[in-house]
DNA sequence: CAGTGGACTACACAATCGTGTAGTCCGGCT
DNA sequence: AGCCGGACTACACGATTGTGTAGTCCACTG
């Protein structure tokens, strides 16, 4: 199906209209609160042709799952954004709609469907066997960890574009924006955040509290501490 | 009024723990998605004790922005963790409660929250003044765009946190877990991602594409572009 | 002790949600 | 021509939502 049409962008089937409506309002407003007739009309069809064609709200993200996945797969391999930033003509042949799934995607994340979860772990075991090919400048000591932090972060800078896009007075999602964040990124890419003396004193720090937490408090307080108190600490803040 | 009790988790006003359980319930299923009917069934209250107390649900959210604002900004102009991460015992004194908080706020801004876009654009004001400031080992060439960048990926981090725990197979949001994270975000920070020659590759990528960009063709299609498409691209990966 | 105000609950209401059903239109097949 | 299946719509249904209202309980004050 659909295999009449390839661009075109109002010509396209009613189902595949209504998919790639999903597909933007889901990631705009969420899972929960895009409608199914907010979906219809955005399509221009009636709310009961989505289920006709989709079985049910959950069919249709699953549906929408799938296809971002499958074209997102299509650029395969290329462990998020970092791995291809180094490869020049990467821009101009991928982002001009892949980001858009990339962005459903990461929403999706969020908003807790099944596939996404799947799909995380699956690039962060890209991103891992990336970590570990030999490809960066110095492989890091936790790969996995690494893996996923990168790939939690770069879902976080999708998820947050209207915001980044408003703080940078540009849309990150097309060309003019994207080069501006695209070179920011290379900065904080090519750059360390922190000094050799910072990263070890940060890390006695963290060993530190790990050997007074396996000496004695357990401190098993799981969640609903209070939130109020705590007030009593150390501000002694950055500087000095 | 709550200046009874400061810790004691149960014993807390009925309102601070309505507040408390809608700050939960916001930052793990999202605002539309968590009900005032379960967040009063978490608090143990009923319902209308919630309208009774905040009005309204968006009177609601906005409290659960201002007190968790309010309890941010306690831990005053560190610049999201990356700027405390080199301060040792920053750690036990922050992370048991304030990254609850900072956990809402991030689900807050992808749940388009009035109050936590003029938080986020705080955030970045701090963390670009934080980046002018000399005290990261080489200053980024566009300091907003790098400060913008830096906390949407930080709260990717957050908002991902369920998912890099399954990742990682530990809880990151307690302390055994988040010192896994924090040494592979140490890790992240201190070593560059990507080498000179790649950076410099990436630059003249964007410079090029930029330079097509201001050229011809000004291609203004604004977003409901089809998606269906572009695919004969060149695959021509990582390697290389 | 009467009264008063706030915390709190039970219940009802309108709106909106996802879903189900009956029916219309139209192109393709025998 | 006859018809038959899928695309598509209009409309109705329970369920659930946020919200509104009436009323109960209790601590405190005169």
């Amino acid at each position: 199906m659909a295999t009449r049409l390839e661009r075109a962008s109002e010509d396209l089937t009613a189902k595949a209209r209504i998919r790639d409506a999903a597909l933007r309002l889901f990631a705009e407003q969420g899972f929960e609160a895009a409608t199914i007739r907010a979906i219809a009309a955005a399509a221009g069809v009636s709310s009961g042709l989505v289920r006709h064609h989709f079985g049910s709200k959950e069919a249709l993200r699953d549906a929408c799952d799938s296809f971002a996945l499958e074209r997102m797969i299509a650029i395969k391999e290329q462990a998020w954004v970092v791995g291809r930033l180094a490869d020049p003509g990467f821009l101009a042949s991928v982002y001009p709609s892949v980001l858009e799934y990339q962005r459903y995607v990461a929403r999706s994340m969020v908003d807790g469907s099944s596939a996404s979860a799947a799909l995380f772990d699956q690039m962060v075991a890209l991103t891992e066997q990336w970590a570990v090919a030999g490809r960066l400048p110095t492989t890091p000591a936790d790969p996995r960890a690494f893996a996923a932090a990168l790939v939690a972060m770069q879902s976080g800078l999708l998820m947050l574009h209207d915001h980044v896009s408003r703080a940078l007075g540009a849309d990150v999602l097309d060309a003019a924006g994207q080069i501006r964040l695209g070179n920011a990124l290379v900065d904080l890419y090519s750059n360390p955040l922190l000094t050799a003396e910072q990263a070890a004193q940060a890390r006695a720090s963290y060993e530190q509290v790990r050997s007074r937490l396996v000496d004695g408090r357990a401190d098993g307080d799981s969640g609903n501490d209070s939130g109020i108190g705590s007030d009593s600490d150390s501000d002694s803040g950055i500087e000095g």
